[in-house]
Order: C-alpha cells, then sequence, then structure tokens
DNA sequence: GGCTTCAATGCAATAAATTTGCATCAAAGT
DNA sequence: ACTTTGATGCAAATTTATTGCATTGAAGCC
C-alpha cells in the first residue's frame, strides 16, 4: 500500500506517459496491501474498463523496467507484483502461502538482512535481495 | 555440491526406493555447484542415459516433497534445483543472473539473515526462507 | 513356475503463464 | 492534410510444467 505515493508523479518521474491503462495497473498495484499477480491485476482491472491480457502484461514489464513495481517471485509459477522500493516503501520479505498462494508483507525488520558487506564485495552487479518466507498462512492452518 | 553425501542412503532414509533414475537425477544436482533447471538435469542425463522428461519433473518433485533435493525460485520463469539443507549443507543464499540465468551458491553467512524471532511469532506454519541476490554475474558485466 | 499387483516410467495431450508478431488507432509533429 | 510514433488489441506461439493413460518389470503369492 502506498497511500503517500501520487501515481502520475512515479510515472513521469520515470519519464513514462502516464496512460489511462499504466495507471489504473499502478493504483491496483499500489493501492493493495499485499502483493497481485498479473491474472489478479488483469481481473480486476477488465471488471470496470475493459483492457487486453497482453496489455497489463506489457505495462508491468514496462513498470517493472522503470523500478516502479516490484516483479517478485513466489513459491508457483506466477510473478506477483508490487510497490518497488521508494522513499515510502522500504524493501521487506514476503510470506507466501503454498496452499492458497496468497502472498502478504511482512515488516521490514521481522526479519533481519544484512547485506552490506555482499554488497561491497561481490563481483558483478546486485540489483536486488529478494526474501520470501513460505509456508502455510494461519488460515489454511485450521 | 555434496561430497559428503551418499545418494543412496539419502534415498532409503526417505524410504524411497533407489532407482537408477532417481539416483542419477540427484547425482546431477549434488554433484554440480550450482543449482539447475529441470530442463539442465534433462539434458545432462539424457545424453548418456535415455530418459522421459516427465520422468524428469516426476523425480524432482518427489525429491523435493521428500526434500533431499531444494526447488529455488529464480528471477526467471523456470525453478532451478539444488540438495536440500542437510547436516552437511547449510542453507544459504542465491545469486541470480538475470542476462544469463546462471544460478550462484553465496556461502551461508555472506548475507546475514536472522529469522530466529520471526519463526517464534508467525502465526502459521514457516517451511523456509528464500534468500535471492539478482543481478548481472561478473561474467555478463564485461 | 504361473498369476497378480504395483510402482516406475514413457508418451501424448493438456494446462498455465507469458511473450511475440502484426494490425489498428489516435495523438503529436511538420 | 501527411507522417510518425507509441499504446493497445487480438491471435498465435513459446516456455515450463502437469495429467491421463498405456506399458513394463520386479516383487509377492499360490
Ligand atoms: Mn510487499
Ligand atoms: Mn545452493
Ligand atoms: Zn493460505
Ligand atoms: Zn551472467
Amino acid at each position: 500500500m502506498c497511500k503517500q505515493c501520487n501515481y502520475e508523479t512515479l510515472l513521469s518521474a520515470a519519464r513514462l506517459d502516464a496512460t489511462d491503462n499504466r495507471l489504473r495497473v499502478l493504483e491496483v498495484i499500489g493501492n493493495n496491501s499485499y502483493p497481485l499477480s498479473a491474472a489478479d491485476i488483469f481481473k480486476t482491472l477488465d471488471r470496470t474498463y475493459r483492457i487486453n491480457r497482453v496489455t497489463v502484461y506489457r505495462i508491468l514489464d514496462l513498470l517493472v523496467e522503470h523500478e516502479l513495481v516490484d516483479r517478485i517471485s513466489t513459491g508457483g509459477r506466477a510473478f506477483y507484483y508490487g510497490m518497488a522500493p521508494n522513499a515510502h516503501h522500504h524493501p521487506h520479505p514476503h510470506f507466501y502461502c503454498k496452499r492458497c498462494g496468497q502472498m502478504d508483507c511482512l515488516t521490514p525488520d521481522s526479519l533481519n538482512v544484512d547485506s552490506e558487506a555482499l554488497w561491497k564485495t561481490f563481483p558483478g552487479r546486485i540489483d536486488k535481495v529478494e526474501v520470501r518466507v513460505d509456508g502455510i498462512c494461519k488460515n489454511c492452518m485450521k
């Protein structure tokens, strides 16, 4: 969730035209409190405004490429999408329930990751560190 | 790489028949110093012993289910497979090069992750914590 | 030995998620 | 008006993995 973010501003800061579709994709992702799959995003949008599935994929690629959106791997086959780290939104681990596929955001410090040393010594370029906790959510445990 | 592991022992400890195919899949994974995709494993095996792709997938599922092998997500679409943590093989982060798809094992302490607190307080079941560093490997940087 | 059972494997078809190629359309530039 | 360009749509293809069903070969049993 990124209530403090202005999506038009984010797009223009990345020098991307703020088309209706792009704004809507960004809103669906930003207003949600947990990451969504491309299919989720498509279904959500398509209920209200007719949009093509491929357009959603293309917009997601674009937003990921410009680092407005984070592509998050799951223990399953589809990627999930959440807001990329920015001033209001710090990197944090996620929990993935392999039973129901729900992904939750964990607090940035729920799990303490110190990657400073690696960033300094790693012989290559590091773009991001993804931390994912896999298991069964409390809902699915019952 | 798991030179200290006896694959037959591992299989029988999991009460799985040590068929030739299972042993070979486990050897390919265990003798490799970095995780491989199902396609890599299939190609490696199929060069020497004819085997069906589906058999490889099924054996991988089985080995993952019995926790002999770890299914590792990448920044790409395919899963990679490495030896699951065991007495000789501690959990560790991986580096994934999004250019060439090569995955490397990082040392268990190259990146310090403290998940104790989470394990105690999390309202659900935690099966594993996966840490993946994404970027461009030094080879692809040149 | 002959018969049954069962797990392991193969092969073909299918599925799920994503990507590509090509057509269309509308806004912006000249 | 004419041209260019980027955004979108639609169909087809690709990649990765899964399912259904047939075959086979090694126990287990009489
Ligand atoms: Mn998140
Ligand atoms: Mn490894
Ligand atoms: Zn769940
Ligand atoms: Zn590389």
